[in-house]
DNA sequence: ATATATTTTTAGATATGCCTAAATATACTA
DNA sequence: TAGTATATTTAGGCATATCTAAAAATATAT
């Protein structure tokens, strides 16, 4: 199945919203993850339906089949090996890697992402700690907890971001927060949720709500 | 500049073809390169003139701007640095990595180049022994003559090859003529331009005019 | 349950990049 | 140099992917 660019970037961005909670996916919630305009978004269902990624019916929302389950795990598969590739390889910084793979990811060769993937070990985690399919689609995620879920006293180690924008990510490496730090919560505010932490037992700092929501930890 | 993937290959194509013999390009000659038809071509040429990378007025071909060559070389350098990554490390063959390469040439970023030529060693050569650009468009192509030039007797060192088809190179693969090795002249036939050749002073055989003049050597 | 607000779709454009068929300009040749 | 062949351009379409504005469907709230 060949998909142009655009359906690629539509099709991960429904299977990206499949997963971040309801499985109906609103054509308005893929206009805004896009950028785009409503509009655009209901003329590209149209096709994937077609092509039989997904399952649409006019006014019903939309769902993603395992066809186009699979065929997003294969982009993003592709986006998080160049992701490590950058990092391991070309020394990018964790936040300047995103926009770079969005390009990368587009490129077609399977030949040349089984062998990326040999060249960069088999790596199973991506810099951002998202972990990387198989050439089957398959892989396994460990349990992550978002910070601000921990409870006053709770500890665990960075395992991963939610958000991977550059601010962020440079917010994270200004305080120490890197993928693995120890991260201990000292207090917690119930007035707006901030929390004060403590990261590898050393720097205590204050987090907003809109932070602790992003950094995941295992426990 | 913001070079649309088409234009990218178009400016190419008008690129190589300069080179290779008049600085004057038809029409046909570019929709030949590229495969496509030439009313796409003089489409293209009236939107490539608008943008100063080339100099077109209808019905008397078109030339490069200097513009349009740094603009070319820019899409060259690119295509050889990733060939280089492919060949070197991701262990392809050099008959494999030229599709691939024309993917990767577009991908915008150039600190992404910049990083790739550092990781690679700067290598001066590509894996077919064209020469690389450097971020000002500056390279130095070694003196090059096609094999098919050589006097009875003459020799020397396989520097390039004019032909990158997948086909040509697995023949040359098959008769040992890699870069680097050398080749002399045993015997020379006038009616069809062929040759007797011996290859690393080991292995004999002959060769078509169609093949030596893709064979490009250093004296 | 009816009115209002929101979401989604349709209709009609635009830009890119390609095509075929026909017209026109240039080149070649007798 | 006239006539033919070749090269090039124009005209008109098509597909993809986007947009705005308006219409239609669905959701919500009193």
């Amino acid at each position: 199945m060949i998909l142009s660019f655009a359906e690629e970037n539509y099709l991960k961005a429904i299977y990206h919203l499949s997963n971040a909670g309801a499985v109906e996916v609103s054509t308005n919630g893929i206009a805004d993850e896009l950028n785009t305009k409503p509009a655009s978004v209901t003329d590209m269902l149209r096709k994937l339906n077609v092509k039989e990624v997904v399952t649409y019916r006019k006014y019903q929302g939309v769902n993603i089949t395992e066809k186009g389950r699979l065929g997003a795990l294969q982009v993003i598969r592709k986006h998080r090996l160049w992701e490590v590739f950058l990092v391991e390889k070309l020394k990018f910084n964790w936040d300047e890697v995103h926009e770079i793979a969005e390009q990368l990811e587009h490129i077609k060769s399977p030949l040349l992402i089984r062998r990326l993937d040999e060249f960069l070990g088999n790596p199973k985690y991506d810099p951002h700690g998202d972990p990387i399919p198989d050439e089957h689609g398959e892989f396994k995620a460990k349990p992550q907890v978002p910070l601000s879920e921990l409870p006053l006293g709770g500890s665990g180690l960075v395992i991963a971001v939610k958000d991977t924008s550059p601010l962020f990510l440079q917010y994270l490496d200004k305080i120490g927060a890197y993928l693995g730090a120890k991260i201990k919560v000292l207090d917690k505010a119930a007035f707006d949720d901030s929390m004060e932490i403590i990261i590898d037992d050393k720097k205590t700092i204050f987090v907003s709500r809109e932070v602790s929501q992003n950094i995941l930890l295992t426990e």
